[in-house]
DNA sequence: GTCTATAGGACGATAGAC
DNA sequence: GTCTATCGTCCTATAGAC
Protein backbone atom coordinates (compact mmCIF):
# COMPACT_ATOMS: atom_id res chain seq x y z
CA UNK A 1 0.00 0.00 0.00
CA UNK A 2 2.78 2.09 0.92
CA UNK A 3 4.08 1.55 -3.04
CA UNK A 4 0.37 1.77 -5.14
CA UNK A 5 -1.79 3.82 -2.80
CA UNK A 6 -4.90 3.03 -0.42
CA UNK A 7 -7.15 3.21 -3.83
CA UNK A 8 -4.13 1.70 -6.13
CA UNK A 9 -4.27 -1.63 -3.97
CA UNK A 10 -7.16 -4.13 -4.24
CA UNK A 11 -8.33 -6.74 -1.35
CA UNK A 12 -7.06 -9.42 -4.18
CA UNK A 13 -4.02 -8.08 -3.80
CA UNK A 14 -3.73 -8.10 -0.14
CA UNK A 15 -5.26 -11.43 -0.09
CA UNK A 16 -2.66 -12.62 -2.52
CA UNK A 17 0.41 -10.99 -0.18
CA UNK A 18 -0.91 -12.25 3.05
CA UNK A 19 -1.72 -16.36 1.76
CA UNK A 20 -5.38 -15.45 3.54
CA UNK A 21 -8.26 -15.61 1.11
CA UNK A 22 -10.11 -13.01 0.71
CA UNK A 23 -13.33 -14.88 2.78
CA UNK A 24 -11.12 -15.04 5.64
CA UNK A 25 -10.02 -10.85 5.52
CA UNK A 26 -13.67 -9.76 5.85
CA UNK A 27 -13.87 -12.68 8.75
CA UNK A 28 -11.25 -11.00 10.52
CA UNK A 29 -11.94 -6.95 9.18
CA UNK A 30 -15.15 -6.72 9.24
CA UNK A 31 -15.21 -2.97 8.10
CA UNK A 32 -13.58 -4.48 5.29
CA UNK A 33 -10.36 -2.69 3.66
CA UNK A 34 -10.79 0.60 5.64
CA UNK A 35 -10.07 -1.38 8.43
CA UNK A 36 -7.39 -3.01 7.32
CA UNK A 37 -5.82 -0.07 6.10
CA UNK A 38 -6.28 1.57 9.44
CA UNK A 39 -4.34 -1.26 11.27
CA UNK A 40 -1.46 -1.04 8.77
CA UNK A 41 -1.02 2.41 9.73
CA UNK A 42 -0.98 2.01 13.13
CA UNK A 43 1.35 -0.69 12.92
CA UNK A 44 4.00 1.07 11.08
CA UNK A 45 3.17 4.02 12.84
CA UNK A 46 4.68 2.17 16.20
CA UNK A 47 7.19 0.17 14.02
CA UNK A 48 8.47 3.78 12.72
CA UNK A 49 8.00 6.30 15.62
CA UNK A 50 11.58 5.27 17.12
CA UNK A 51 13.34 5.56 14.16
CA UNK A 52 14.32 9.12 14.71
CA UNK A 53 15.80 8.82 18.24
CA UNK A 54 17.81 5.67 17.54
CA UNK A 55 19.56 7.45 15.00
CA UNK A 56 20.05 10.44 17.00
CA UNK A 57 21.13 8.47 19.76
CA UNK A 58 24.58 7.93 18.85
CA UNK A 59 25.25 11.76 18.69
CA UNK A 60 25.53 14.37 21.53
CA UNK A 61 25.42 17.14 19.28
CA UNK A 62 22.13 18.15 17.70
CA UNK A 63 23.74 19.62 14.51
CA UNK A 64 25.91 16.44 14.00
CA UNK A 65 23.00 14.48 15.26
CA UNK A 66 20.24 16.48 12.58
CA UNK A 67 22.63 15.75 9.93
CA UNK A 68 23.10 12.19 10.69
CA UNK A 69 19.27 11.81 10.19
CA UNK A 70 19.33 12.74 6.68
CA UNK A 71 22.48 11.61 5.80
CA UNK A 72 21.15 8.44 6.94
CA UNK A 73 18.28 8.49 5.13
CA UNK A 74 19.73 9.44 2.01
CA UNK A 75 22.10 6.21 2.36
CA UNK A 76 19.29 3.86 2.85
CA UNK A 77 17.18 5.62 -0.06
CA UNK A 78 19.95 4.89 -2.64
CA UNK A 79 20.69 1.99 -1.19
CA UNK A 80 16.85 0.57 -1.87
CA UNK A 81 16.41 2.18 -4.98
CA UNK A 82 14.70 5.29 -3.94
CA UNK A 83 11.85 3.08 -2.68
CA UNK A 84 9.08 4.56 -0.49
CA UNK A 85 10.77 5.17 3.20
CA UNK A 86 7.75 6.37 5.00
CA UNK A 87 4.63 3.84 4.56
CA UNK A 88 2.43 6.80 5.84
CA UNK A 89 3.11 9.52 4.01
CA UNK A 90 2.05 8.63 0.37
CA UNK A 91 -1.65 7.22 2.03
CA UNK A 92 -1.62 10.53 4.27
CA UNK A 93 -1.11 12.87 1.54
CA UNK A 94 -4.09 10.45 -0.71
CA UNK A 95 -6.77 10.20 2.31
CA UNK A 96 -6.56 13.20 3.61
CA UNK A 97 -9.63 14.45 1.79
CA UNK A 98 -11.41 11.51 1.01
CA UNK A 99 -11.48 9.08 3.80
CA UNK A 100 -11.89 10.89 6.87
CA UNK A 101 -11.69 7.70 8.96
CA UNK A 102 -7.92 6.74 7.47
CA UNK A 103 -7.44 10.27 7.70
CA UNK A 104 -7.91 10.40 11.39
CA UNK A 105 -5.51 6.95 11.51
CA UNK A 106 -2.34 9.07 9.83
CA UNK A 107 -3.16 11.77 12.38
CA UNK A 108 -3.21 9.30 15.19
CA UNK A 109 0.40 8.06 13.67
CA UNK A 110 2.06 11.32 13.32
CA UNK A 111 0.52 12.90 16.62
CA UNK A 112 2.83 9.96 18.08
CA UNK A 113 5.51 10.44 16.16
CA UNK A 114 5.88 13.88 17.68
CA UNK A 115 4.68 13.55 21.09
CA UNK A 116 7.35 10.92 21.31
CA UNK A 117 10.08 12.85 19.48
CA UNK A 118 9.59 15.46 21.61
CA UNK A 119 9.75 13.34 24.73
CA UNK A 120 12.86 12.02 23.27
CA UNK A 121 14.29 15.72 23.03
CA UNK A 122 13.38 16.63 26.34
CA UNK A 123 14.27 13.31 28.04
CA UNK A 124 17.98 14.78 26.36
CA UNK A 125 18.05 17.91 27.78
CA UNK A 126 16.06 20.12 25.23
CA UNK A 127 13.18 22.86 26.41
CA UNK A 128 10.02 21.82 25.78
CA UNK A 129 8.86 24.13 23.20
CA UNK A 130 12.16 24.33 21.36
CA UNK A 131 11.90 19.82 21.15
CA UNK A 132 8.27 20.06 20.19
CA UNK A 133 9.06 23.04 16.97
CA UNK A 134 12.72 21.02 16.55
CA UNK A 135 10.79 17.52 15.96
CA UNK A 136 7.61 18.84 13.55
CA UNK A 137 10.20 20.55 11.59
CA UNK A 138 12.40 17.60 11.06
CA UNK A 139 9.74 15.43 10.34
CA UNK A 140 8.36 17.80 7.93
CA UNK A 141 11.68 17.85 6.39
CA UNK A 142 11.88 14.09 6.12
CA UNK A 143 8.64 13.23 4.61
CA UNK A 144 9.08 16.31 1.98
CA UNK A 145 12.79 15.36 1.19
CA UNK A 146 11.47 11.55 0.40
CA UNK A 147 9.04 12.88 -1.69
CA UNK A 148 11.41 14.82 -3.88
CA UNK A 149 13.67 12.48 -3.42
CA UNK A 150 11.69 9.56 -5.13
CA UNK A 151 10.22 12.01 -7.74
CA UNK A 152 14.02 12.95 -8.96
CA UNK A 153 15.60 9.60 -7.82
CA UNK A 154 18.36 11.52 -6.53
CA UNK A 155 19.57 11.92 -2.88
CA UNK A 156 19.45 15.70 -3.46
CA UNK A 157 16.79 16.65 -1.48
CA UNK A 158 17.81 14.53 1.65
CA UNK A 159 21.33 16.12 1.53
CA UNK A 160 20.33 19.87 1.08
CA UNK A 161 18.01 19.39 4.25
CA UNK A 162 20.83 18.33 5.97
CA UNK A 163 23.23 21.13 4.97
CA UNK A 164 20.14 23.68 5.80
CA UNK A 165 18.63 22.75 9.13
CA UNK A 166 21.75 21.05 10.63
CA UNK A 167 24.27 23.96 10.80
CA UNK A 168 22.66 26.01 13.12
CA UNK A 169 22.41 23.60 16.10
CA UNK A 170 26.10 22.74 16.48
CA UNK A 171 27.30 23.56 19.64
CA UNK A 172 23.94 22.46 21.51
CA UNK A 173 24.62 19.60 23.46
CA UNK A 174 22.41 16.65 23.83
CA UNK A 175 22.30 14.84 27.31
CA UNK A 176 23.24 11.78 27.36
CA UNK A 177 20.72 9.37 28.75
CA UNK A 178 19.28 6.25 27.18
CA UNK A 179 16.01 5.67 25.29
CA UNK A 180 12.98 6.43 27.27
CA UNK A 181 11.19 3.14 27.19
CA UNK A 182 7.86 4.49 26.22
CA UNK A 183 8.79 6.88 23.40
CA UNK A 184 6.57 6.68 20.30
CA UNK A 185 5.14 2.95 21.25
CA UNK A 186 1.29 3.74 21.14
CA UNK A 187 -0.30 6.55 19.62
CA UNK B 1 -6.91 14.99 -8.92
CA UNK B 2 -5.12 16.66 -6.33
CA UNK B 3 -7.70 15.88 -3.82
CA UNK B 4 -8.69 12.37 -4.31
CA UNK B 5 -5.44 11.14 -6.50
CA UNK B 6 -4.42 9.19 -9.49
CA UNK B 7 -6.25 5.86 -9.20
CA UNK B 8 -8.97 7.40 -7.10
CA UNK B 9 -10.45 9.70 -9.91
CA UNK B 10 -12.40 8.20 -13.30
CA UNK B 11 -12.43 9.32 -16.36
CA UNK B 12 -15.73 9.57 -15.40
CA UNK B 13 -15.09 12.05 -13.26
CA UNK B 14 -13.15 14.34 -15.20
CA UNK B 15 -15.38 13.61 -18.03
CA UNK B 16 -18.03 15.32 -15.76
CA UNK B 17 -15.81 18.08 -14.65
CA UNK B 18 -14.67 19.04 -17.79
CA UNK B 19 -18.08 18.79 -19.71
CA UNK B 20 -17.14 16.71 -22.56
CA UNK B 21 -18.55 13.21 -22.84
CA UNK B 22 -15.68 10.48 -22.79
CA UNK B 23 -15.12 9.77 -25.98
CA UNK B 24 -14.15 13.58 -26.64
CA UNK B 25 -11.95 12.93 -24.10
CA UNK B 26 -9.87 9.99 -25.91
CA UNK B 27 -10.08 12.13 -29.11
CA UNK B 28 -8.42 15.07 -27.80
CA UNK B 29 -5.58 12.53 -25.22
CA UNK B 30 -5.06 9.78 -27.55
CA UNK B 31 -3.10 8.01 -24.52
CA UNK B 32 -5.89 7.99 -22.42
CA UNK B 33 -5.73 8.64 -18.61
CA UNK B 34 -2.11 9.23 -18.14
CA UNK B 35 -1.81 11.82 -20.74
CA UNK B 36 -4.23 13.14 -19.21
CA UNK B 37 -2.60 13.19 -16.08
CA UNK B 38 0.89 14.26 -17.74
CA UNK B 39 -1.20 17.66 -19.12
CA UNK B 40 -2.47 18.45 -15.54
CA UNK B 41 0.42 18.29 -13.73
CA UNK B 42 2.76 20.13 -16.38
CA UNK B 43 -0.07 22.71 -16.28
CA UNK B 44 0.02 22.54 -12.39
CA UNK B 45 3.76 23.07 -12.95
CA UNK B 46 3.39 25.85 -14.69
CA UNK B 47 1.54 27.78 -12.46
CA UNK B 48 2.93 26.80 -9.38
CA UNK B 49 6.46 27.76 -10.13
CA UNK B 50 6.45 31.00 -9.64
CA UNK B 51 4.45 31.18 -6.32
CA UNK B 52 7.63 30.69 -3.87
CA UNK B 53 9.47 34.03 -5.84
CA UNK B 54 6.59 35.64 -5.69
CA UNK B 55 5.97 35.55 -1.97
CA UNK B 56 9.85 36.60 -1.23
CA UNK B 57 9.65 39.14 -3.76
CA UNK B 58 8.10 41.77 -1.30
CA UNK B 59 11.16 40.89 1.17
CA UNK B 60 14.66 42.41 1.28
CA UNK B 61 16.02 40.05 4.27
CA UNK B 62 16.22 36.32 3.55
CA UNK B 63 15.33 35.37 7.39
CA UNK B 64 11.55 37.55 6.89
CA UNK B 65 11.39 35.93 3.15
CA UNK B 66 11.52 32.70 4.55
CA UNK B 67 9.42 32.98 7.71
CA UNK B 68 6.74 35.00 5.60
CA UNK B 69 6.86 32.14 2.85
CA UNK B 70 5.47 29.69 5.70
CA UNK B 71 3.32 32.40 7.20
CA UNK B 72 1.60 32.63 3.91
CA UNK B 73 1.24 29.07 3.59
CA UNK B 74 -0.44 28.56 7.25
CA UNK B 75 -2.75 31.71 6.32
CA UNK B 76 -3.91 29.74 3.38
CA UNK B 77 -4.12 26.70 4.21
CA UNK B 78 -6.06 27.76 7.19
CA UNK B 79 -8.45 29.78 4.60
CA UNK B 80 -9.06 26.91 2.52
CA UNK B 81 -9.89 24.78 5.65
CA UNK B 82 -6.73 22.14 4.87
CA UNK B 83 -7.39 21.64 1.49
CA UNK B 84 -4.11 20.69 -0.65
CA UNK B 85 -2.37 23.31 -1.09
CA UNK B 86 0.35 21.66 -3.96
CA UNK B 87 -1.42 19.90 -6.80
CA UNK B 88 1.58 17.72 -7.81
CA UNK B 89 2.57 16.11 -3.98
CA UNK B 90 -0.12 13.76 -3.70
CA UNK B 91 0.15 12.15 -7.29
CA UNK B 92 3.68 12.45 -7.26
CA UNK B 93 3.99 9.95 -3.89
CA UNK B 94 1.40 7.45 -5.36
CA UNK B 95 3.19 7.39 -8.94
CA UNK B 96 6.79 7.49 -8.11
CA UNK B 97 6.80 3.78 -7.70
CA UNK B 98 4.15 2.64 -10.12
CA UNK B 99 3.25 4.69 -13.22
CA UNK B 100 7.19 5.81 -14.49
CA UNK B 101 5.79 8.11 -17.40
CA UNK B 102 4.34 10.40 -14.71
CA UNK B 103 6.59 9.96 -12.36
CA UNK B 104 8.95 11.31 -14.61
CA UNK B 105 6.31 14.38 -15.05
CA UNK B 106 6.46 15.42 -11.45
CA UNK B 107 10.53 15.19 -11.48
CA UNK B 108 10.02 17.80 -14.57
CA UNK B 109 8.18 19.91 -12.08
CA UNK B 110 10.19 19.86 -9.45
CA UNK B 111 13.25 20.23 -11.84
CA UNK B 112 11.59 23.05 -13.08
CA UNK B 113 10.70 24.66 -9.67
CA UNK B 114 14.02 23.84 -8.30
CA UNK B 115 15.80 25.73 -11.05
CA UNK B 116 13.67 28.53 -11.45
CA UNK B 117 13.65 29.04 -7.41
CA UNK B 118 17.59 29.19 -7.84
CA UNK B 119 18.02 31.50 -10.35
CA UNK B 120 15.50 33.77 -8.69
CA UNK B 121 17.63 33.82 -5.74
CA UNK B 122 21.11 34.13 -7.80
CA UNK B 123 18.80 36.81 -9.32
CA UNK B 124 18.73 38.20 -5.41
CA UNK B 125 22.41 38.33 -5.05
CA UNK B 126 23.02 35.00 -3.39
CA UNK B 127 25.69 32.45 -3.99
CA UNK B 128 24.71 29.61 -6.65
CA UNK B 129 25.11 26.47 -4.41
CA UNK B 130 23.49 27.97 -1.59
CA UNK B 131 20.72 29.43 -3.61
CA UNK B 132 19.86 26.04 -5.04
CA UNK B 133 20.73 24.31 -1.25
CA UNK B 134 18.10 26.71 -0.22
CA UNK B 135 15.22 26.00 -2.72
CA UNK B 136 15.74 22.49 -2.08
CA UNK B 137 15.45 22.47 1.53
CA UNK B 138 12.42 25.36 1.05
CA UNK B 139 10.05 23.72 -1.68
CA UNK B 140 11.28 19.98 0.79
CA UNK B 141 10.16 21.71 4.24
CA UNK B 142 6.70 23.22 2.18
CA UNK B 143 5.93 19.83 0.63
CA UNK B 144 6.20 17.91 4.01
CA UNK B 145 4.57 20.50 5.81
CA UNK B 146 1.92 20.66 3.67
CA UNK B 147 1.53 16.89 4.22
CA UNK B 148 1.68 16.86 7.74
CA UNK B 149 -0.97 20.06 8.46
CA UNK B 150 -3.64 18.13 6.25
CA UNK B 151 -3.04 15.42 8.17
CA UNK B 152 -3.25 16.90 11.64
CA UNK B 153 -5.77 19.37 10.17
CA UNK B 154 -3.30 22.67 12.30
CA UNK B 155 -1.01 24.70 10.93
CA UNK B 156 1.42 23.88 13.49
CA UNK B 157 3.70 21.50 11.03
CA UNK B 158 3.87 24.90 8.93
CA UNK B 159 4.78 27.70 11.69
CA UNK B 160 7.30 25.11 13.05
CA UNK B 161 8.89 24.69 9.55
CA UNK B 162 9.27 28.25 9.61
CA UNK B 163 9.87 28.71 13.03
CA UNK B 164 13.35 26.46 12.31
CA UNK B 165 14.46 27.39 9.25
CA UNK B 166 13.69 31.25 8.91
CA UNK B 167 16.07 32.18 12.09
CA UNK B 168 19.50 31.44 10.81
CA UNK B 169 18.87 33.58 7.48
CA UNK B 170 18.20 36.64 9.21
CA UNK B 171 20.81 39.70 8.28
CA UNK B 172 21.27 38.16 4.69
CA UNK B 173 20.37 40.79 2.77
CA UNK B 174 18.49 39.81 -0.73
CA UNK B 175 19.66 41.66 -3.83
CA UNK B 176 16.60 44.31 -4.70
CA UNK B 177 15.44 43.45 -8.76
CA UNK B 178 12.31 41.96 -9.87
CA UNK B 179 11.44 38.71 -11.09
CA UNK B 180 13.23 37.43 -14.50
CA UNK B 181 10.57 36.87 -16.68
CA UNK B 182 11.75 33.20 -17.44
CA UNK B 183 11.60 32.09 -13.96
CA UNK B 184 9.93 28.53 -13.87
CA UNK B 185 7.81 29.25 -16.53
CA UNK B 186 8.58 26.05 -18.46
CA UNK B 187 9.67 22.79 -17.16
C1' DG C 1 -13.14 -20.18 11.32
C1' DT C 2 -11.72 -21.21 6.31
C1' DC C 3 -12.41 -20.72 1.81
C1' DT C 4 -15.00 -20.52 -3.02
C1' DA C 5 -18.03 -18.47 -5.95
C1' DT C 6 -20.22 -14.69 -7.35
C1' DA C 7 -23.01 -10.52 -6.96
C1' DG C 8 -23.31 -5.66 -8.29
C1' DG C 9 -21.11 -1.91 -9.88
C1' DA C 10 -17.09 1.11 -11.41
C1' DC C 11 -13.13 1.12 -14.09
C1' DG C 12 -10.35 2.47 -18.61
C1' DA C 13 -10.90 2.18 -23.20
C1' DT C 14 -13.22 1.67 -27.81
C1' DA C 15 -16.48 1.50 -31.81
C1' DG C 16 -19.02 3.84 -34.71
C1' DA C 17 -23.24 6.73 -35.75
C1' DC C 18 -23.65 11.55 -36.44
C1' DG D 1 -14.55 16.62 -34.13
C1' DT D 2 -18.58 15.27 -31.00
C1' DC D 3 -20.92 12.19 -28.48
C1' DT D 4 -23.37 7.55 -27.03
C1' DA D 5 -23.46 2.89 -26.15
C1' DT D 6 -20.99 -0.68 -24.70
C1' DC D 7 -17.02 -3.96 -24.16
C1' DG D 8 -14.18 -6.65 -21.07
C1' DT D 9 -11.95 -6.29 -16.75
C1' DC D 10 -11.34 -5.21 -12.21
C1' DC D 11 -13.15 -3.69 -7.91
C1' DT D 12 -15.27 -4.28 -2.87
C1' DA D 13 -18.14 -6.97 -0.53
C1' DT D 14 -21.14 -10.96 0.51
C1' DA D 15 -23.37 -15.60 0.69
C1' DG D 16 -22.95 -19.89 2.02
C1' DA D 17 -20.77 -24.68 1.56
C1' DC D 18 -17.36 -26.89 4.21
Amino acid sequence: MRHRGYAGVGMKDIAEASGAPIGSLYHHFRAGKVAIAREALRNAGAAYGLLIPTIIDAYTDLGEAVGGVFDQAAEDMEATGFANMCPVASVAAEVADTVEELRQATRDVFDGWIDGGTAYFVARGLDDRFARDLTVALIGALEGAFLLARALRTTEPLLAAGRTLAPQYRGIALARVSLPPTVGAES
